[in-house]
DNA sequence: TATTTTAGTTATCAAATGATAAGTGAAGAG
DNA sequence: CTCTTCACTTATCATTTGATAACTAAAATA
């Protein structure tokens, strides 16, 4: 196997999924929130546990002060809740709101239906390739 | 085919590709220039021909007036250089100067490197897997 | 030739983001 | 009981990015 073609190879395919993501989230987020927030909601929403702020920080590759900051917005928004933890009362916890729920469950629908639209025409072999490939990939290359 | 569960393994599956490729081209930018110059330079190298103004607009999904002004700060850091058409004296192509092919194939050559540690323990048959793999996703999914 | 459209520019403004310094209060270590 | 570390906050500032209006010059079209 040629490494230097399968370089060649990922860097055109990740640019395909960068341009694919985009086609079908695009307009998808409420306009009350900022990009970096909306990643923010989805990293709490994929996560299904609360999860703490410096947690949001690492992951979003975000300064611990301007987590802070966009999470006391997304809070004065009343789309997450803080919760402290009552055994190390220096940690939060932080989940979404119903509110913030309600939000992130409809963006979730409509970039859903897209997806389910972009692949309404694919055959069902076709769908099992996909599906087979997505795990080899997860597996073996995106770990 | 469960077209739900596909979707959330294509959630998941995105949000991988995301963070491993966050992980490789971390750093490996010159910070002479902002994330936005870079995906400009970026497209410049990945379409060997050279490219328009209104083309770069398109497919970075920016306004041309923005578009304008950071490829002026690319020109005036010798990093891309103008050319107008000889037909259509309205048209301009855009290229890297030498400058700029240096620094991305730099850049390039950091990224690939990260990429090469990543699978070099990868078994001959798992490289195959995944080279499959990304065929097929990316003329089925990612199209 | 007059009018409209196209490709790109300039200027300006507001908002989002990134970076840093300094602070709070709680937990942990000696 | 002090000192240090940890988790997070507040304040502030510079830079980047996005959006819009007004402009130029060159096609294209009527």
């Amino acid at each position: 196997m040629d490494k230097y073609a399968l370089f060649n190879k990922w860097v055109s395919f990740t640019a395909s999924v960068h341009s694919v993501t985009h086609e079908l989230t695009k307009d998808a987020k409420s306009d009350s929130i900022t990009p970096v927030q909306y990643n923010i909601l989805e990293s709490i929403t994929v996560s299904q546990k609360p999860i703490t702020p410096s947690e949001i920080s690492d992951c979003q590759h975000l300064s611990m002060p301007n987590t802070s900051r966009e999470l006391k917005k997304l809070s004065e928004k009343n789309l997450i809740e803080k919760l402290s933890d009552t055994k190390d009362r220096r940690k939060q916890y932080i989940r979404l709101s119903n509110e913030g729920e309600a939000m992130m469950n409809e963006t979730f629908k409509l970039v859903e239906s897209r997806f389910l639209n972009r692949i309404q025409h694919t055959s069902e072999e076709d769908l099992e390739d996909i599906d087979r490939a997505l795990d080899v990939l997860q597996s073996k290359l995106f770990y």
